[in-house]
DNA sequence: TCAAAAGTGTTAAGTTTACACCCATGA
DNA sequence: TCATGGGTGTAAACTTAACACTTTTGA
């Protein structure tokens, strides 16, 4: 180590990632049960530690690899959180990530070796160290970014009815929107296209199929629900 | 250190801080030239190490209190940087953070000692590693926060004209306001209050003086410019 | 006397909200 | 046949944007 920076200390830092997923109408996090110390039996986000020679951002895709097998996924870092008194165990910085991951895609197997369940949002059972803080920042993070920038397709599948885009959008919002008043402003993104193909599996009746054109969203950004 | 955590690496962690100041009708950042190596001459941010025993938070105010002498500043984390080469000499981790002040509070002492000066934001020089990047990500997350929460008011004295106000929400929204608009805008919000008093220094005719009232402002917090 | 910033209301345009019924189908 | 989610338009309320002249006073 050169001589300017060898007495300074040195840190301990961790990832950790928020995964968020979207299914039956209700937004739910990926959330281990410790199998292993400390802790062990408690409820977490997944994480891991950081490594010499990989950036912060390529650990946390690693971090969100090692237990869902997702690759180029959409990822936020919410930002670093650093109480001297975080982890009980030992002084640990964490930075913290959250991830919108299409919930039909991930590897059931690792999920399961790793202990990890999806729980709704509403009903997450107390989570160790600061972790409900990091839920609670990565939200409100989210939301707001949901608000201008149309990153919510990153939670639904390719192709997607307008009543779950609908649905999806009162759950980042948490409140109910206007049908009409929402297709009416769906109807003017013209990157938000019908595809001519139905889905059955929702309605009896059948609703048209929609898919998010990112190519046409950057040649017209204007997004705003 | 713990069984458990002990084959983990470990790395330097820094903190920079990009301060924000407003004077003349502009935006202003406290920027150092380094007479110290590595890259002496080259202009930075204030930066400076984590220690054991203090919060990320807390080194951050540490910082500035060492650079500006000023307490109980406004500050706001931008985010971790930890890309594996942003600074050449070592791996370093930086936590960045941006700070508003009133900009005739500082200590113009400490201020010398450290080689600092102000720099008009439209008007600044390359800064070294990833600083501008910083600068960016900060000035663009305080101008979000910024248009939501009455937060511009760190950057004004205690008392200030309607123009001085609407001079600084031009410059941090980048574009000009229509007066007369502003103004009743302004009315609107109770706890931006007329003093009685009259500056004279920025007009023939006098301007009267407002004050922020935090408290007034947490009864009733609606704020939209 | 004039330059420079302070102060003051109204109208048009645009945006947002509220609201109710018919449709197609599988159970 | 009925319960379920899909699909459709209009009018009122509200918000935002545009706009020009008078006042005061120090230089």
């Amino acid at each position: 180590m050169s001589p300017y920076y060898k007495d300074k200390d040195q840190f301990l830092v961790a990832l950790d990632c928020v995964i968020f997923g979207f299914y039956e109408g209700e937004l739910h996090l990926l959330l281990l049960q410790r199998n292993f110390e400390p802790d062990r039996g408690k409820w977490s986000v997944m994480g891991g530690f950081l490594q010499k020679g990989e950036s912060a951002d390529d650990a946390a895709k690693r971090v969100l690899y090692e237990l869902t097998g997702l690759q180029d996924v959409y990822m936020e870092q919410v930002g670093l959180f650093g109480a001297v008194d975080r982890d009980p165990g030992e002084r640990v910085l964490s930075v913290a990530y959250y991830a919108l991951i299409k919930i039909e895609d991930y590897d059931r197997d690792l999920v399961k070796k790793h202990n990890a369940f999806w729980i709704n949002i509403h009903q997450l059972p107390p989570l160790i160290f600061d972790h409900e803080e990091m839920v609670r920042k990565a939200r409100e993070k989210m939301r707001i970014k949901a608000a201008c920038e149309p990153i919510g397709f990153n939670l639904l599948p390719e192709l997607f009815t307008l009543g779950q885009l609908q649905r999806l959008y009162e759950v980042l919002f948490d409140g109910p929107l206007d049908k009409r008043n929402f297709r009416k402003k769906v109807a003017e993104m013209d990157f938000i296209e019908k595809t001519g193909e139905i889905d059955k599996s929702c309605s009896k009746r059948g609703a048209a199929l929609y898919r998010f054109n990112d190519k046409a969203y950057l040649k017209d950004p204007r997004f705003k629900l």
